[in-house]
DNA sequence: GCAATAAAATGAACAGTGTTTAGGAATGGG
DNA sequence: CCCATTCCTAAACACTGTTCATTTTATTGC
């Protein structure tokens, strides 16, 4: 009597289907340029079939975001959890964070720049924001260690990290929405403003 | 026969009107939940009518932002032509930057961020990379006064710059759309966050 | 093997979007 | 007064996200 689990791994395998395929149109396409339709033709169903498996568009999205929320997060808590010099574990961790935003400029957007009435859907947001914390965490650590040991002109851990995140958050939307200012090498920029921050916490 | 002079002004006060209603409309609900017949309801006219006064939407909006971008530019202009310490001067000009970004959010918003929502129209980037430009203007001259003063560790103007711009449009984005997570006091946020830019640029 | 049943997928429909266009109404010049 | 120009509108087109009655499909009990 498999049926029952059977149905359900189909079900969990179309499901993750529709995931692949949204995944590739939102990166290649934008959130607002994909409609359910194109999705519904890519995995060859139909639109109806989709809200049979999610409860809407946002929910695909929020879905996808997660997933990269994890891979954020285990991104940075390499770092976190490596040994070695604080402050270039967090120049590491700044880099990493931006590079990021980068590979993934659509999920990151929409993710930390909770954007339109998204808000609407608290739920949504409620459960973005706790797998987001895990990630700002790591960062929280890291500035913990170079104050504990000394190397950060400042006493205030929240303060700190919260600026670092500011800085990192700023280079990422810039480079992603941007598009149309004559940035430097996207690579110096991000060298530039990781090194700038970094020798501004550092205590001489 | 100044029946020319007034159909012209009149057309161009209609255009104005419709400038207006879109921008309050933009502001409250943003881009994508603004559609064309709103704005011809609140004006009250036919949405066809728009198309008369502007190529389409995205030409709404781009007239929009390029007004924001003058308003910006008078603030920064004052102080990168203001005599003093330049890097006192650029502490000056960071805060007045974040301070308009959220003294006027939605605008900032719908000028800085929310055009990536938009598929690009190659003409009408440039247009708004030649308004944007002149407030970048500002901040690069800043820059450079503070370099030829031998103020600050880099050479590179545009790379400083851009990397200044980044961390205070950082601030900016994040204090402006991420209401839920538990910021420490915003001035306090945007004090320390120039204040680490700037202590990064200073030579010693 | 066949009918009953439960699950899944469909495709049409609804209300909205940006944009185009044929044609009607108003106005000024000759 | 009539014609030409200008202005505006209403309808239409091709999209969008979403819902739902209906049909198709698969599985079960007999």
């Amino acid at each position: 009597m498999g049926v029952q689990q059977r149905r359900e791994r189909e079900r969990a395998e179309l499901r993750e289907d529709i995931l692949e395929a949204a995944r590739g149109l939102f990166v290649k396409e934008g959130y607002e340029n994909v409609s359910i339709r194109k999705i519904a033709d890519k995995v060859e169903y139909s639109p109806g079939t989709i809200y049979l498996y999610f409860k809407d568009k946002a929910d695909i999205f929020d879905t996808l975001c997660e997933q990269t929320f994890a891979k954020l997060r285990k991104r940075m808590q390499g770092i976190a959890e490596d040994t070695g010099d604080p402050l270039e574990r967090l120049r590491r961790a700044g880099r990493a964070y931006i590079d990021f935003a980068i590979e993934n400029p659509n999920e990151y957007m929409v993710t930390f720049v909770a954007k339109q009435e998204r808000s609407q859907d608290e739920v949504d947001i409620i459960r973005l924001q706790t797998s987001g914390m895990a990630c700002f965490d790591c960062l929280r650590n890291l500035v913990r260690q170079g104050i504990e040991e000394d190397r950060i002109r400042f006493t205030d851990v929240e303060e700190v990290s919260q600026s670092l995140w500011a800085t990192m958050h700023g280079v990422a939307v810039l480079l992603i929405t941007c598009c149309g200012f004559p940035f430097i090498e996207h690579s110096r920029l991000v060298e530039r403003t990781v090194d700038i921050a970094i020798e501004g916490i550092r205590k001489r």
